[in-house]
DNA sequence: CAATCTCATAAATATTATTAATGACCTTTT
DNA sequence: AAAAGGTCATTAATAATATTTATGAGATTG
């Protein structure tokens, strides 16, 4: 079966009309209608009804479910076709959120130069949404990811990194500050929280707490920026919700809080890369070093 | 591009060998150089270095891309063929594990043969794991799941009917029978255990409870059938762990107790079909039925 | 070194896709 | 009611593509 009879019908069910679909192909007319005859014989179905009277050409239902495995079709090989393209290059084509970048990223630098493999990263910086998106449609092969929930997908192979609790974050003088205890999110009901704006998932851990609790404390402001948001918590606008390895001993002024009653939620740090992709030499090396990167004991050295 | 040279080359991919795969399809042995070339052509790459030395042909990193591709949309394909083939028989292909087959689908018999459902169902009863992959072979179109975690797989849609929670299943004769309180697991390392055989979601349960309180009880019998399992019970022969719905009025001398420290995990009850599956109207109002079942909430008059 | 295996090449042939020309069917316009 | 215009099917001719046949080259084996 050739595949362009796919495309030539995928676009037939868009536009209904086998005069348009000619033109939009440049070619003539008939090519459709024999293009649509072969698939009906191929499949022993009927695929579309012609209706003359009112004008509307309809898709059957088994023209609808070969519609679908069309798309996935095409997907399928232009995936081929851009995974064939990037082999040509000797750059990995790495996605890496800037939060795990900064946070855990410094130990392994050097390994990864001393392997000749930091001059090869293509990196693309990037929301872990985001590139959970651009790794499915083929536009970076590897990603480091931070998710709330670990990431269950066919589509997806992944390599289980660490998991990091999210901590409380209040200023110095912040009369939470004093507490060496665990703060019980419910207790928090009358504070003043800074919020996150944009993908981030520090914002959707937020949500998942007043979620969970019910208690819905105020949020008076929203960043983009970590930096930003530390400035905020320093000045005890607010306090927050961050990634406890956010905050070292450099982070004067600011105290890191334990969280009572912790979701089933934390900050899980994975690897992924496609399902059915061949790693590259240099990627497997890339991926070995990165396996043994600590997430859960990261050396203050770093920072 | 047609399938055809994507056949071709899987095969070869798999021999190795051009000479046997044109006699595997009936074909010359230049057809299949020729496919090659055609492929190798489309994607501007090499797939094969022929290594006449060594005799062993190698398929190259972008080879095996392709080759990735080439079973998936072959997979599409069969789909395609599976489905449009069951679209000319006006069954409903329609898994149900015998669970939940006896525990909720009583409350909704009626209404099915109200809806001239009953008579249309092609029922392929089955545990929930062999189930899921008669689903995504394209064997059955619909079918119940039971399962601990909710599934989240892109391939498949999904409709959550309710959850339920385990119970500790004991002997009236039992000594916690007398007891009202809710049970703590790690209390029970002492106790006899009655286990499932074979794939059932209450093999899983038990173990995962093992797994997560460290307590490592005796199972001392193990049973493939829910009636026999009751039985070993009710004789006092061990204690279990069952879906609480399992164990009604009528089960005299059996008690069910609440367990106090419960895992996240839960009996779950879903409906899954196929993404990019087409519903039949037959199978468009078995599923409106289903998504009214009320499975948190079953009625004693069932039993 | 002949026999054999494997794959490539090239020309001939077979198969398949596309086009051009035309007609049927229906709606809209005059 | 007839003409004009749009949409799709049909058919024969043509173009494009796949396959085969025949042959040769490179390597191994006995």
């Amino acid at each position: 079966m050739n595949t362009r009879d796919l495309d030539y019908f995928k676009k037939l069910v868009e536009k209904k009309n086998f005069t348009e679909v000619a033109e939009i192909f440049h070619v003539s007319q008939p090519t459709i209608t024999q293009a649509i005859r072969r698939l009906e014989k191929e499949f022993d179905t009927k695929l579309i009804t012609i209706d003359r009277v009112h004008q509307k050409n309809e898709i059957t239902r088994t023209g609808k479910l070969l519609f679908e495995k069309s798309k996935r079709i095409q997907k399928d090989l232009a995936l081929a076709h851009k995974e064939i393209q990037a082999a040509k290059c000797q750059k990995i084509r790495f996605g890496l959120p800037p939060i795990i970048g900064s946070l855990y990223f410094p130990q392994v630098v050097g390994k990864l130069a001393q392997a000749n493999i930091l001059d090869k990263l293509n990196m693309i910086e990037s929301g872990s949404h985001s590139l959970l998106k651009q790794l499915q449609d083929g536009d970076i092969d590897i990603a480091a990811i931070g998710s709330l929930l670990p990431i269950n997908n066919p589509h997806l192979m992944a390599k289980h990194l660490g998991t990091r609790p999210f901590k409380l974050i209040v200023s110095k003088n912040h009369p939470l500050a004093k507490s060496s205890q665990p703060v019980d999110f419910r207790d928090l009901s009358e504070e003043k929280f800074i919020g996150f704006a944009g993908q981030f998932i520090h914002g959707q851990i937020m949500q998942d707490y007043i979620d969970h609790t019910g208690i819905k404390p105020e949020i008076i402001q929203r960043t983009p920026d970590i930096s930003w948001y530390k400035s905020l918590i320093r000045a005890n606008i607010g306090i927050g919700i961050l990634v406890g390895d956010e905050i070292n001993q450099y982070d004067h002024n600011i105290v890191s809080l334990d969280i009572k009653n912790p979701l089933p939620e934390n900050f899980n740090v994975s690897i992924f890369y496609r399902n059915g992709y061949v790693l590259k030499d240099d990627e497997q090396k890339l991926l070995e070093i990165l396996e043994k990167m600590d997430i859960e004991h990261i050396s203050k050295d770093h920072y």
